[in-house]
DNA sequence: AACGTGACAGCAAGCGCTTTCTACGTGTCC
DNA sequence: GGACACGTAGAAAGCGCTTGCTGTCACGTT
């Protein structure tokens, strides 16, 4: 039925052995052989059988992508850069490697079974996007799988998402605090006094880390905060939406909103708008990430450029070994305030 | 070092087969051995070796899910229904598949070689989404993959891409042809003579399809088509933005700028406006897919919505085998016409 | 002329699991 | 009370590949 090895190694009058090692090319093989090999090879169509192989060698090629969300581009870009560097088809790398991406959906337990499927099924490398859960019990058992795969071998790395100190996992994280820091800052500069924040979900690191820089600033600048001033929400337009009319409500003097990232500021513009508020003149608006729609926001949109494409290239590269991990396995990655249309000074 | 099957047989005291038994259960086990197993597996944290599972059972629970490029999110947006639909962990289904999505990049090798990959591993099932390339000699090459797939019991299913008669591929197909006739039709209705269409890469079959569309509406109404109002280009917003300069080099007259979908029609009204023209009140702008972010552009965008979300669920079921495939293996689907602020009638 | 030395090729022992077939009680029925 | 079925567990034969070790030549060396 299917060929295997066997086959081939019959139609080219040689050993199974040496069918293996002209696939593997680690071994010699005199050349007249080799070609012998390769044309029964492709005379019988033959396809190597993966999980033979992973279990004979005790290792495969697959290496895990984990993301909380695929349908956002903010995963999407960090993802493609992983997987450039990764290999895969066509990749910068030589070998042929099955670069799969995961997701999450933001949902601990999945995170944690991706991480058992790809412990199963011998992964050489998993790369970890996005911010992590803050939950004490949930942050023990990823820390222990991990802790699993690093000693097995599998090397662990993390984009985006904050240290697992001893794990054995590498680590880039993104300054969080000190972009939300930033643009805050900015909009103090600009004259706000009375700023609108809109969280992502509550038990993130990401969305705890951006609104404490927020926060950070407030503090530097003598600002006392109101609690009406923060709302939480999801990372998606609609909740921006939300959220927005939320705050509205609560606070109609607002002048400007930070938002949690940028499809939250797009859905923050929206209901401004048909509040009947024009940005930036009665309210200004900020975002986060600066994916490539940001820059075509009506007004185009302040926000915190986050360099997805060469952390999730650096990432995909020590998942490979083909980079040396920063000292003391983590390093931060700074985000650039990026001064556009949708913020100004506040109305008069 | 590694635990296996056999260690957890010893502590529980049972054969292997027990064991394995419990852990796939398909096979009666008294409960009494059942809990004593599980008591031995999660003792000694077992985890079950995929590729010796996969080899000995000659099957595996990966599902390949191929798109073109994974940073849109118009691709992203269906994988994460299909993988919804797929399983997964904490899926709809009950077994735990490793739902991977390859992303291929828009490269014909590519595209090859994952299916390769995925051949080698026993993919239990692949989706393939988005446009196929129009070269002969690979159409030829992907048929006959796909053909030796489905020939190995692989379910394979095309989401959004053309039939590929006789190799057993299951196709839900987006009817762009007609999808881009009733946006051209509206465009022509509101009174537009003079139309830009900025296209998607030439040798796509999606591009194709949605520039006959528009065609048709143009032939139907009699309009007569100059061939400097077609500008080809990627499907990004870059490509909108340049193309768009290029229509407005080459007829400043036109009235209004069809795009190959909404990303390329955002990069469109960025030219347009910067190029100091005003939508829609100078040029109207329409765009394809009906993105999340589509809504938010000002003036929002008038676009064709493609049922993504529904598309990828359904070809997600059916490659599980949980809804029954279409009669024939094929069916098109539907976009829907979504007027809104971005078109108008042509200035007088 | 005998012998070390590479360069290749083959043998065979697994890798860790699944699954068919067989074996062994019990409970049941006539 | 013996035959039979039923429910459950084990023995063992692979699944298709990799790789350590063992040859076997054809040379070059002394």
């Amino acid at each position: 039925m299917t060929v295997t090895l066997a086959d081939v190694a019959a139609r080219a009058q040689v050993s199974p052995a040496t069918v293996s090692r002209v696939l593997n090319g680690n071994y010699p093989v005199a050349a007249s052989t080799r070609e012998r090999v390769l044309k029964a090879v492709d005379e019988l169509d033959y396809v190597l059988n993966g999980p033979a192989s992973a279990l004979a060698a005790a290792t495969s090629d697959l290496v895990g992508i984990l993301v909380n969300d695929i349908a956002d581009p903010f995963f999407g870009i960090m993802a493609s850069a992983i997987q450039s560097e990764i290999g895969g088809p066509g990749g910068r790398a030589g070998g042929e490697r099955l670069a799969v991406v995961c997701n999450t959906g933001g949902s601990p337990e999945r995170e944690l079974t991706y991480l058992t499927l790809l412990q199963r099924q011998r992964a050489a490398a998993v790369v970890l996007t996005g911010g992590a859960v803050e939950d004490a019990q949930h942050k023990a058992a990823m820390d222990a799988k991990v802790r699993k795969l690093t000693d097995a071998g599998t090397r662990v790395v993390l984009c985006g998402r904050p240290q697992a100190p001893e794990t054995g996992a590498i680590a880039l994280t993104f300054d969080n605090r000190g972009g939300g820091q930033e643009l805050t800052e900015h909009l103090i500069r600009l004259g706000h006094r009375r700023l609108g924040y809109i969280a992502g979900p509550e038990e993130r690191t990401t969305t705890r880390h951006r609104l404490e820089g927020h926060r950070a600033a407030l503090a530097a600048h003598g600002i006392e905060e109101d609690p009406r001033w923060t709302v939480h929400g999801r990372y998606d337009r609609r909740s921006g939406y939300e959220a927005t009319l939320e705050l509205l409500r609560r606070d109609p003097t607002l002048t400007a909103v930070v938002a949690a990232n940028d499809s939250v500021a797009l859905g923050a513009c929206a209901a401004l708008r048909e509040s009947g508020l024009r940005i930036p003149e009665d309210v200004s608006v900020a975002g986060f990430d600066d994916l490539p729609f940001s820059v075509d926001a009506v007004p185009a949109l302040t926000t915190v450029r986050l360099p997805l494409t060469e952390a999730g290239a650096r990432a995909g590269r020590i998942a490979m070994g083909r980079e040396e991990p920063p000292p003391g396995g983590i390093t931060s990655v700074r985000g650039e305030l990026m001064v556009r249309g949708s913020t100004a000074g506040p109305r008069a």
